[in-house]
DNA sequence: ATGGCAATAGAGTATTGA
């Protein structure tokens, strides 16, 4: 079973995108951030038509998230139940046994901004509610866009993003305490080229010049995780006309 | 230190992203 995570920044623009990678990496399970439409605007039927059914909840302009699968989706829950959140942020759903939990973990924007606050809040109710759904659900999978870099290795620069978003103690700390949970970062399970990065600003040719972040990840519950036998991040997308900013990163399950 | 790029909403330019 493959499984992916891939922020498309807006699935209006990006559906050609997802229908070409799809066609070349037939994954199992993929879940979506930022597709940035309505439910009334979600585009079911080609997706459907490509061989998979979605679960999906967005809004207008802002998040979004969906779970494509090959197999029968059940168990959807939406939004974390631990968390009002009026942002259409988080899908859950349970496939072949396995719970996927498919996240758009907040921006943050700044250190110590209004949004930063948020981003700390709402991880601390994610911690908590995933505590739960992992003792209901021994088999879990965390896949989304974290806004997170985890280590000085998954930055471009560390020094350079020392104590800035996607890179300061608080959140290094948030993103640890979901690992402590009894997850592990599939990417990192497996010994990997150096320079890997999953998000590469639009602007300075920061894709060329491979400046980028890792902040998309898989975690898998330890359980889970005896099951996987890769993960690589994969930059092709990027490439292409009109990509989104964010590239995607695939699991292997046995 | 600042802005650069892209998407959206909506009709010039502001907001957000990372």
């Amino acid at each position: 079973m493959k499984i992916a995570t891939w922020n498309v920044n807006s699935l209006k623009v990006r559906l050609p995108h997802l229908l070409q990678w799809l066609e070349a990496n037939p994954v199992d399970v993929l879940c979506l951030q930022e597709t940035k439409l309505t439910d009334d605007k979600f585009p079911l039927a080609e997706i459907n038509s490509a061989g998979y059914q979605v679960a999906y909840t967005g809004q207008k302009t802002y998040n979004g998230v969906a779970i494509l699968s090959k197999y029968p989706i059940t168990d959807v829950v939406k939004n974390n139940p631990r968390f009002e959140d009026e942002q259409q942020r988080i899908i859950a759903a349970t496939i072949e046994g396995v719970r996927f939990v498919c996240a758009y973990i907040p921006n943050g924007q700044a250190v110590d901004s209004d949004k930063y606050v948020y981003k700390l809040a709402w991880l601390k109710a994610l911690h908590e509610w995933l505590a739960a759904e992992m003792r209901q659900h021994p088999q879990l999978a965390l896949l989304g866009d974290y806004n997170i870099a985890p280590e000085d290795r998954d930055v471009h620069d560390p020094a350079e993003w020392e104590g800035k978003i996607h890179f300061s103690d608080k959140e290094k700390a948030a993103m640890a305490a979901l690992v402590d949970l009894g997850m592990v970062d599939a990417f990192r399970m497996f010994e990997q080229p150096e320079k890997q990065y999953s998000w590469w600003d639009y602007r300075m040719m920061a894709f060329r010049r491979n400046r980028g972040l890792r902040i998309d990840h898989i975690l898998l519950s330890t359980e889970l995780a005896k099951r996987c036998t890769a993960c690589i991040i994969d930059r092709e997308p990027r490439k292409w006309e009109q990509p989104s900013d964010h590239t995607p990163v695939v699991a292997t399950l046995d």
